[in-house]
RNA sequence: GGACGAUUAGCUCAGAUGGUUAGAGUGCCACGUUGACAUCGUGGAGGUCACUGGUUCGAGUCCAGUAUCGUCCA
């Protein structure tokens, strides 16, 4: 059947509409309508629900429309693509999206390029009606960038050129007319890999800033050094419409992939779980973040969102702009608004700027939303989101651990470092700092950054910061100890700020400047000279063979003791100031190291140890606590309360004993210790010996508490 | 209709190849300010991992189904 057009481009019945020739379409139905009534063919309208397409733009109703459009042949574009991700020239992070890309391509849909704007590159396609072959062939027959043939009808010839042709090419009286349409965005997008970098010019260098033309040596040389790129970084809602493009424009261009991984992000949803969206007024702006928050806490925060997931939740809040407050978002049918009993919600078109009230401070004020903008000079309650505090938290504790480090420089030399003059705690520090490094490289090697953020940042904040810093403080007020423990603490910060700098580039290249004035020379074992930026830097390499896993256990039973002090003070109430004396029973090795961190447990948790060793006794009024290979005794004259110690003991035995049930449960099946690994059943029988061994001291000090 | 994802502490999220007592940030409770940091410190409470089955010696993790939510495509 043929397929008639009955409208026109401007929505008006065109001359295939008979006598409603001229009419808006709007008013063509309702005549339409009138004339079946009239003419008794009129039985009923009814409401009906119906899936109706709407221009993004003006909210218009789209209507069917014949026109004659542009494609592109996608078969084996398409395949080519196709072949790219197969054969895993091009891989996706997470590799679940490569899916997105290959179902796409593989219906092979030819690709409709035409597009009805005034903006975007003409389609070069022209017209003409009038000539003949001999007159394109004596216009252009010299040209290899002008091509031609009959339309599929043998109305007209088609004439496409790489360059613009002038409109009286074919002389005068031949008229070449332009296609109207321009090509679809994505069309021009698609270039973007290797047109931004000079293409199709191949012989001279894109203009560059401070590039002299006369260099020319007749290579585009940055399209050479730049193209394939390594990683396009972008949202999974433009796989198909964008980076298959890419793809398959940069293969036939310039017959190789544009870019070797594609890493999709996760889209950063409202706290409602909707997209954020100007229309809808529950998006955010960047720049508000930045100046309230921080450049680098919006950073390091966005970057720690950026996991594997699709979506993640961005709650915002409205900040009161008198006192601060934030007023969150509530939902107001179906959108994001302030809540309708704080606020009339401004309908739109009307004239009054509704004002939202501060539940803190009873001030209100106006806030942006779709409809209007706020008035000139009136104080604004812009749109912010608590959880950029995480990242703006961390900024600071960064910048106040490297302060204080640099405080404690003064003097500094640069030397190396020999082996025995690292203490425990240099190692311990190192130990770990290798084993971030690792995880670092392993986790930005799969574009896993928000893994990556959080090793960091527990590296620096409950390791660096909490333990290392806190035990270097007695080394600084010690002449002798003072050189290597600078050394040490350099190097560490060296490399803390390279890893952070990603994350966190301002307060880091900050903190580098800073170092380089006091240490410029840095480094373990040697020291060598630092660069002067750390945009300049090297990422670290910090070596495995600084790991070890038992100086981290024992660095961990050292730590456990500390808690366990710090427990019985909160417990007892025992300020802060007042010392204590610690007795341990444990074997005499352990006791040995012990006795050489001593000074650490007064430093750490105010108290003294007093005795340690295996024939330690329990004193008779204390508080207990009991670790795998130790136990603890802190003797608690007159403080000390026997029943609230009893009752804090059998709550460790009744832990103690869920736990143990269920190890001895695991090891009386028989099916699970012949079929599970050896060092899984060896593991769960370690730990339940350790554990039985803690049992049973809690059991002695419950039963002499008893006594 | 198809595809992909989510459902774990009040909130926002981690928990790769199944294996000790499921974690973090924030919020909450208690205590703390004589100098790195109150945007902080110390200690603590808080979870039958959406539901139902299955595979397995063993499931937050694997499989099937159900429910709810989100996104893309048609």
């Amino acid at each position: 059947m043929e397929m008639i057009n009955i409208l026109n481009a401007d929505g008006t019945v065109n001359e295939h509409g008979g006598k409603y020739a001229g009419q808006d379409r709007y008013d063509a139905r309702k005549a339409v309508v009138a004339d079946m009534e009239e003419q008794g063919f009129f039985i009923s309208v009814e409401d009906r629900k119906i899936e109706l397409g709407h221009s993004d733009r003006s909210k218009t109703p789209v209507e069917p429309y014949l026109s004659d459009q542009w494609f592109v042949a996608m078969d084996e574009l398409a395949q080519n693509a196709i072949d790219a991700v197969n054969d895993g020239r091009v891989r996706f992070y997470p590799a679940r999206y490569a899916k997105t890309y290959l179902d796409w391509l593989g219906e092979k849909r030819d690709w409709c390029i035409s597009r009805q704007l005034w903006w975007g590159h003409r389609i070069p396609i022209w017209y003409c009606e009038t000539c003949s072959e001999q007159d394109l062939e004596a216009a252009f027959g010299g040209r290899d960038d002008v091509f031609w043939r009959r339309d599929a009808e043998d109305r007209c010839w088609l004439i496409c050129a790489e360059t613009d042709l002038d409109e009286s090419a074919l002389g005068g009286e031949h008229q070449l007319t332009q296609d109207e349409d321009v090509l679809d965005t994505w069309f021009s997008s698609a270039l973007w890999p290797h047109a931004t970098l000079g293409w199709p010019d191949t012989e001279d260098d894109p203009p560059m800033i401070g590039a002299d033309a006369a260099d020319s040596n007749g290579k585009n040389e940055v399209l050479d050094f730049f193209y394939p790129g390594s990683v396009l970084i972008t949202s999974r809602d433009i796989i198909t419409l964008w980076v298959a493009r890419m793809v398959l424009t940069g293969l036939y261009n310039m017959g190789d992939i544009p870019f070797a991984h594609v890493h999709v992000h996760p889209k950063i949803l409202d706290g409602f779980g909707q997209t954020m969206s100007k229309s809808k007024g529950n998006g955010c702006d960047p720049v508000d973040l930045i100046d309230k928050y921080g450049t680098d806490a919006v950073r390091f925060t966005i970057a720690s969102f950026a996991g594997e997931t699709q979506d993640v939740r961005l709650p915002m809040a409205y900040e009161c702009p008198h006192c601060e407050a934030l007023i969150p978002q509530a939902l107001d049918n179906g959108g994001p608004m302030v809540k309708p009993e704080t606020v009339k919600v401004n309908v739109q078109g009307s004239a009054e700027k509704v004002r939202m009230p501060c539940p803190k401070c009873k001030k209100d004020s106006q806030f942006s939303t779709p409809q209007y903008d706020p008035d000139p000079g009136e104080p604004v309650a812009r749109m912010v989101s608590e959880r950029f505090e995480y990242g703006r938290n961390f900024c600071n504790k960064l910048w106040n651990a490297s302060r204080f480090a640099l405080m404690n420089l003064e003097g500094y030399t640069p030397g190396a470092v020999s082996e025995d003059e690292l203490k425990l705690e240099d190692r311990w520090i190192l130990s770990r700092l290798s084993r971030v490094t690792a995880e670092m490289h392993a986790t930005l090697g799969r574009y896993q950054f928000d893994a990556a953020t959080r090793a960091i940042r527990d590296f620096t904040w409950n390791e660096f910061c909490d333990w290392y810093l806190e035990m270097l403080k007695p080394r600084f007020r010690d002449e002798e100890l003072k050189p290597a423990a600078q050394r040490v603490l350099v190097a560490v910060l060296d490399s803390l700020i390279r890893l952070l700098a990603p994350f966190a580039p301002f307060v880091c290249e900050e903190l580098w400047q800073r170092l380089n004035e006091i240490a410029p020379e840095r480094g373990l074992v040697e020291p060598t000279p630092a660069v002067s930026s750390i945009m300049e830097a090297a990422w670290p390499e910090n070596p495995e063979t600084w790991q070890s896993k038992d100086l981290e256990s024992r660095f961990e039973r050292l730590q456990e003791t500390i808690i366990a002090v710090r427990n019985v003070r909160a417990i007892y109430s025992i300020p802060p100031k007042t010392p204590l004396r610690l007795h341990i029973r444990c074997e005499e090795d352990v006791a040995t190291e012990m006795q050489d961190i001593a000074s650490q447990f007064d430093n750490l948790a105010k108290v003294l140890l007093e005795a340690a060793g295996a024939d330690v006794e329990r004193p008779g009024a204390c508080a207990s606590f009991s670790m795998t290979d130790a136990d603890g005794f802190i003797p608690l004259e007159g403080i000390v309360d026997r029943d609230e110690e009893l009752e804090r003991q059998r709550k460790k035995e009744k832990e103690l004993t869920g736990f143990i049930t269920g190890h001895e449960k695991k090891l009386s099946n028989a099916n699970f210790v012949e079929r599970a690994p050896a060092d899984v059943v060896n593991n769960v029988r370690e730990t339940l010996a350790g554990l039985q061994k803690q049992l049973e001291s809690v059991r002695e000090i419950i039963s002499q508490l008893e006594g």
